[in-house]
DNA sequence: CGCTCCCGTGGATACGTTTTCAAGCATCTC
DNA sequence: GAGATGCTTGAAAACGTATCCACGGGAGCG
């Protein structure tokens, strides 16, 4: 019911000009005896600068936007924890979306932030470079997280030939030397080497045929594992879900159907993961007896499972803390990408080739 | 590069007043040809209102504030993941804080979305009535959702105490007599009667000795827990974690060793199970053979463990979803609270006493 | 002693929108 | 035919803040 203050009631109650309030609580110079009165008189008065007036003002909204596939994907979820923990300890909101991996909602959520004038945003991309390109054209500080957008998809090229030029160009290190994606900050795992460590163990157990079951965004992935199991790909050994439970459970049981030779899988996520131990279960494969597996992301779960499961682990909530870093100290210009490495934890979801 | 077009340059370019194009585009009236002209230049210029000036024009942000302990917590993961859902399709931008579990740090949250003026928030509580004291009364419009806020601590009362008082006073549908937070709206499932089944599934099974383990804000679930049980209580078998996953694991781990002679448990949500099982493999307690197990909320992974967990299935998703149309709707004034059903799915982590 | 320079201060302006208000105009009614 | 009524329209105010600019006074320097 009582309005709250706004800047002039504390001028008039503290005998000065609003110019002076301003200065004094965004920290700029004035004598000490008007900073303690006015300090006292905001405290007095319960006084918090209205966020709307000062954003309209400097024509940007303070926050940072966030925009993930899916919070139920534990991994996206101990990303968005990083973000924000370090936007909290900055005092910044944070505005999260999630795209269900599609494109058009994540161009819509883009436009929604838009709207806003949210002008700093983390993102774990589903949408390709062309999704990207008027958001960052509009020249909002963007950060990518886990993975960066695809090529703009060109005519029909399939996503495994993309995936690899995609790599060519990126390189483990993500600022290739074209590309304008490349442009914005990142940071990422080392997927290349962790798959190939993961591809590395599951051959030191004897697997030859071993898939790779991806959802949307793992093209990198994808690449890095076709690029560790060596010429020729099977292609019909790597697979990919759309980015929902069901079409990854579905991704799953159709690669073991169709595959009964397989002998091993590298799950790109841990929806993927979570989908293969569910499709194995259903058709009577035992794992690792019939069928080893190695998830991307280590999740909390990932120790509870029967058997436990072997992981290669990436810093979830350390990628997002970074990422909000880079994107609120993004006025030191130019940032550089950050690539965090990866670890294959072993646990009991792996066994020799039967 | 190019600064976004204004309401003015759009007046300007269609020959017409601002006035004009605000009512056009906010759904006014205006002539055919007019409305028409103004869609056209506005669609050229690629116009679209700052969300900064309408805010400030009507002193509120359009946002939706959620507050959540930890979106690492599938459950939360989910109801989150139905909050977005349903503000996305009312075009509506949210806030999402996480305050694992600690009072002082959902305040200062309070605080952050008070003064990004977001009049409408979503909140799991973890601070008591006093905390939200403030926030109400400032006019937000708050929903509750899982839980509502404790009544506050006066002096040094024992959890279970004021728990069991609070489901006095609140009696299965929440909106109790007095309490002033009887008055905010909330979604909650029917904690009494999840509870109370699962404890005598349990009793079916042969138990006696059965065991409550909560997290903050679990007070509501523990009180029903005591009374399901019926007196006299134990208190030793009713314990507490912080909200860590480490408090859980240690709260799971104390209960097991002091008290050997428990063989059943009920978990208060979803980390809390997570504990239970890592705690009773590390100290060879076999799930279900020498301890059962029952667990709050349904997760995608309780399906996967060893053995699958039987669990108290509250719609996590849906109870989002409802949440936010009650903050959504709160144009209608005064909103009924939600009360949720529960579901005991039994899967296999419940067996004989030994 | 006088000039300059700098610091502290307050008035005024701009940010982009919604909304009120009055005016203009055409149509309808008596 | 004149007054009333309804619809469309544009000018202007307001929201709360940060910042530019001008002004005053004290101190330092010549």
């Amino acid at each position: 019911m009582d309005k709250r203050a706004t800047i002039k009631d504390v001028a008039a109650a503290a005998g000065v000009g609003v110019a002076t309030v301003s200065r004094v609580l965004s920290g700029g110079s004035a004598s000490p005896q008007t900073r303690e009165r006015v300090l006292a008189v905001a405290a007095q008065l319960d006084y918090r600068p209205s966020a709307l007036g000062r954003n309209l003002r400097q024509r940007r909204t303070g926050g940072i936007g966030l925009l993930v596939p899916d919070l139920t994907d534990t991994f996206h979820a101990q990303l968005a924890e990083g973000v924000l923990a370090c936007a909290r300890s900055a005092g910044e909101p944070v505005v999260v979306g999630s795209t269900a991996g599609d494109p058009e909602q994540e161009a819509e959520l883009i436009g929604m932030l838009l709207e806003q004038s949210v002008d700093r945003l983390i993102a774990v991309p589903s949408g390709d470079q062309e999704t990207w390109a008027p958001a960052i054209r509009t020249g909002m500080t963007v950060v990518f997280a886990d993975r960066l957008p695809a090529l703009p998809s060109t005519g029909d090229v399939d996503p495994a030939a993309a995936a690899i030029s995609d790599l060519m160009v990126l390189d483990g290190v993500p600022s290739g030397p074209q590309g304008r994606s490349s442009e914005v900050p990142s940071v990422v795992a080392d997927d290349r080497a962790g798959i190939r460590t993961a591809v590395r163990y599951l051959r030191g157990l004897g697997h030859k045929r071993i898939a790779f079951l991806g959802g949307p965004g793992h093209d990198r992935r994808a690449a890095a594992f076709g690029e560790a199991v060596g010429a020729p790909v099977d292609e019909e050994l790597v697979v990919f879900g759309t980015g929902s439970r069901d079409s990854a459970y579905a991704a799953a049981s159709g690669l073991f159907q169709s595959r009964p030779d397989l002998s091993a899988v590298v799950a790109g996520g841990n929806m993927l993961g979570e989908a293969a131990v569910l499709a194995a279960r259903e058709l009577d494969l035992r794992v690792p007896r019939d069928v080893s597996l190695v998830m991307y992301d280590d999740v909390p779960w990932a120790e509870l499972c029967a058997p436990p499961l072997t992981v290669i682990a990436q810093p979830g909530r350390d990628m997002g803390y970074r990422a909000a870093e880079l994107v609120l100290r993004s006025g030191g210009r130019r940032q550089r990408s950050v690539v965090l490495p990866t670890e294959l934890i072993i646990r009991g979801s792996c066994g020799p080739r039967r």
